[in-house]
DNA sequence: TTAATCATTAAGTCCATCTAGATTTTCTTC
DNA sequence: GAAGAAAATCTAGATGGACTTAATGATTAA
């Protein structure tokens, strides 16, 4: 259907002659009202009528009667110039952060340390203030924001991701995730206090997704400690790890913001000496001045954050 | 506020350019769309940001990205247009006669009887088509007609009012309200089957509202009968002519619609011989064919009196 | 009957919107 | 890195819709 064809919209400005119409009775008050002359009006609304193909005005006496077609329109002009009042008064207050959508591609891990919490307190102070989350992983974060798609991430550092200084994005840091060493019960280190991981070098390894994060540190550990390690099996879920790690497949490292985890006969066991982490933060656009709504998010995902690290996970120098 | 003055209202073709956009991703796109050349979008777009003076399309790469305020616009836009659709809809049901408002004046006296009964079944069966009542006396009554304030009056005839054959007007016949004697308890005629006028004629009698057919019906009955009452109260209410009936203070006619009456010492008693009576009729302007709303109405008033008039108040041939 | 009020029509003016072409920026490809 | 393509925007000019003025017809009031 073309832009201009007939019945594509109803034009606001004549059903608002129509209701002036109604309300002072004469086409001519109603033109007076509006600083118009009677002929524009007489126009616009015989106009009006053909585009919806029906009669809105009838002749009564020397002047105008309105069709019971009329005031069924005007009921529900009424209704939409409510919405469209609704509309301003949020336009504004979307300036002030009481009104918008905020959208947010998180790890799923950080759901349930930072976002989750964030968005029921948020949920609490600003009911108009939506936050619509989705998952992704660190590559498809970025580029969910990249896209304009999301307007926050959560992520981590990866490799080919955007540098600390990158000039176009602006970086707040969240929460230190700390990696621990995952045993099975039965191992002769998983009841130590601490790990050192060179006494794991003839293990068989188990590693995340090697795009992620985890894989590039899991290794820098290693090497650290002085040894490459010897990975057989490679996962995409945190679960699917300590899944293998309780079948005996071998031993890996997971994050703390993955843990506790849901399988009896294993153990994690922090690390000996400075831990492997990786470091959690929210990622925005740099462009200009952030949204209200968006620095509220921000601002939010930060105090959850800081709570969150004085209990469990502290940040490294 | 003028017309034309700065948020007088928002043009809804813009809006739906900005939607075009949100769902196509580009100007170009949501411009071919529509039938339109990028140029003419962009413009739309930037006019409509600074009349509502917020910004609605950022630069994004070689394209645009909606701005949190453009997807808050989108979120009432949405709104709008399907109320737009919703009135649409309603628009064409009108003619069906489902949905609309019939503005209905009617003898109080009426409304027990017939105007509620229709009111009740049509709610039922068409619960979009309203019937807005209100009370008015027969002057009233006819006077709103004539005003194009309501659709449809139900009255009688009265002093002044238009004759049974005007061209002006169609009315549909619903209940002949016959009139009784009414009689304190004590009166000697007051045990009767029926009560022969004649032997009224030295009463002290009360009479309705003299702008009021029952009045003149009055008068009439008792000029058959060979007197001319001796008036000595008028009354508009039906309700007060029974209280002074009840007072002892003398004898009237009342109409069987006004009846049961609540004072427990009054009789009624009908009149010997051809009944006085008033003929309650439903009168419309006859200008063009009703609209269906209205036929309807009526169609369901005459279905109603036919139902009321078998079980109390016979039609007088 | 005359005058006044109201709505509508006809004709002309003016402004918003559209098209076309040029410009700028950005992304892709060689 | 250069060239080309794609996208948006800007400018200028054309077009159509909306408004005004003036005239007409109908109705009411005096």
């Amino acid at each position: 259907m073309s832009i201009d064809s007939p019945g594509f919209t109803i034009d606001l400005r004549k059903l608002r002659l129509l209701r002036e119409v109604e309300q002072r009775g004469t086409v001519a008050a109603a033109a007076s009202a509006l600083h118009l002359t009677p002929s524009a009006v007489s126009q616009q609304l015989a106009g009006l009528a053909r585009e919806l193909d029906v009669p809105l005005l009838e002749k009564q006496g020397r002047g105008v009667r309105l069709t019971g077609h009329a005031r069924v329109l005007l009921g529900h002009a009424h209704a939409i110039e409510a919405q469209l009042e609704r509309a301003r008064a949020d336009l504004a207050a979307f300036d002030d952060g009481l009104v918008g959508e905020v959208r947010v591609a998180t790890l799923p891990t950080a759901v349930a340390a930072v976002l989750g919490p964030a968005m029921a307190q948020l949920r609490a102070e600003r009911p108009a203030l939506r936050v619509r989350a989705r998952d992704a992983d660190p590559v498809g974060a970025i580029r969910a924001l990249d896209a304009g798609e999301v307007d926050v991430a959560i992520t981590v550092d990866h490799p080919g991701g955007p540098r600390r200084d990158d000039p176009r994005y602006a970086r707040i840091d969240l929460i230190t995730d700390i990696l621990d060493v995952v045993l099975h019960e039965d191992h002769p280190l998983a009841r130590g206090r601490t790990v050192d991981l060179g006494l794991l070098a003839g293990e068989e390894w188990i590693s995340g997704n090697p795009h992620d994060a985890c894989a590039a540190i899991a290794d820098n550990a290693c090497a650290a400690a002085g040894f490459i390690p010897d990975v057989r099996h490679w996962t995409v879920e945190y679960d699917a790890l300590a899944a293998l790690v309780s079948a005996g497949a071998g031993v890996g490292l997971l994050p703390r913001l993955a843990q506790p985890l849901r399988f009896g006969n294993v153990r994690t066991v922090p690390v000996a000496g400075p831990p492997p982490a990786r470091l959690v933060y929210a990622i925005t656009r740099a462009g200009r001045p952030a949204d209200a709504t968006t620095s509220i998010v921000l601002q939010k995902l930060r105090e959850v954050a800081a709570a969150r690290h004085d209990a469990t996970s502290p940040l490294v120098p």
